[in-house]
DNA sequence: AAAAATGAGTCAAACTACTTGACCGAAATT
DNA sequence: AATTTCGGTCAAGTAGTTTGACTCATTTTT
């Protein structure tokens, strides 16, 4: 174990830290580019894998930002045959947000880098080290404090 | 260990390493905005923090944006003597950046607060989990493909 | 049944942050 | 002496964000 006291330990471990989120996210990031998407229509597609059939209300408590600065990439998306926006049956006001088949085989192609260059990781650094790794990134994330 | 080949599990994986990045960098986000800075600026100082008078040239390679988008957030750092911008003795072209007595007390409130965090996190998930998730984090950013 | 609130969407203006391109002056290199 | 480099600036263009105001359809409240 590093020693945490020592000033430029920290700049390495944080540095690490950094740079390994970095690598997690460019590949993801190169693969939109080349359709012209970015990291928020990334983050659209990350939610609405994760609540199918949520609504724009939803994603938008999600993803933090304005229901203008949504509108554009999520349009893009439709427009693009990536995503469907179904008129809720309960309540007509809502638009349910989903997959089409393509969007559901990016998503899954984005995915599949991400989670290959973390096996790969994994691999290097060894089984014990991943349950650590996402214990502590458990750790971090649940640590926020809300107000 | 998780069950990597499920696309929830590899979902929430990739949810909480965000969520922890996010968190690892919400408190200097905060305490920068208080004195009207921003994360390019963080950046900047992490530089000179870890290579102290090093060049323009030097930081602009290391932040990779372009000079006239360093122009702005450095000479503000400077004006607001955190940063002091000496010229070389061997190459008066060059300007060498240091902190200022403010300046590295500034780096080192941020640095606090990250460490501060990632030991309430290290201390959750145990001695055996900090390794792991350097070591993975290692792995992660040395695998980066570099062009 | 009428009034108020909600969900989705749009238009507009302002602001921030970034880009590329061009150029300057001082200093170093060839 | 000519060229290159380093730092800096001006300018124009782009992208992405914000807040505010408004519409329309639908649902909820009164």
């Amino acid at each position: 174990m590093p020693d945490l006291k020592k000033s430029t330990v920290q700049r390495q471990i944080m540095e690490s830290f950094f740079l390994g989120y970095q690598a997690f996210t460019a590949k993801p990031d190169e693969m939109l580019a080349r359709r012209g998407l970015s990291r928020v229509h990334h983050r659209i597609l990350f939610f609405i894998a994760s609540y199918p059939d949520l609504s724009v209300k939803e994603l938008l408590s999600y993803l933090g930002v304005s229901k203008q600065a949504l509108n554009t990439p999520l349009r893009q998306l439709i427009e693009m045959h990536l995503v469907e926006s179904r008129t809720a049956d309960e309540d007509k006001r809502k638009r349910m947000l989903r997959f089409t088949a393509e969007g559901a085989k990016l998503e899954q192609a984005l995915r599949r880098e991400q989670v290959r260059l973390l096996e790969r990781a994994f691999q290097h650094a060894g089984e014990e080290a991943v349950n650590g790794w996402l214990a502590v990134n458990q750790a971090l994330a649940t640590g926020t404090v809300r107000t």
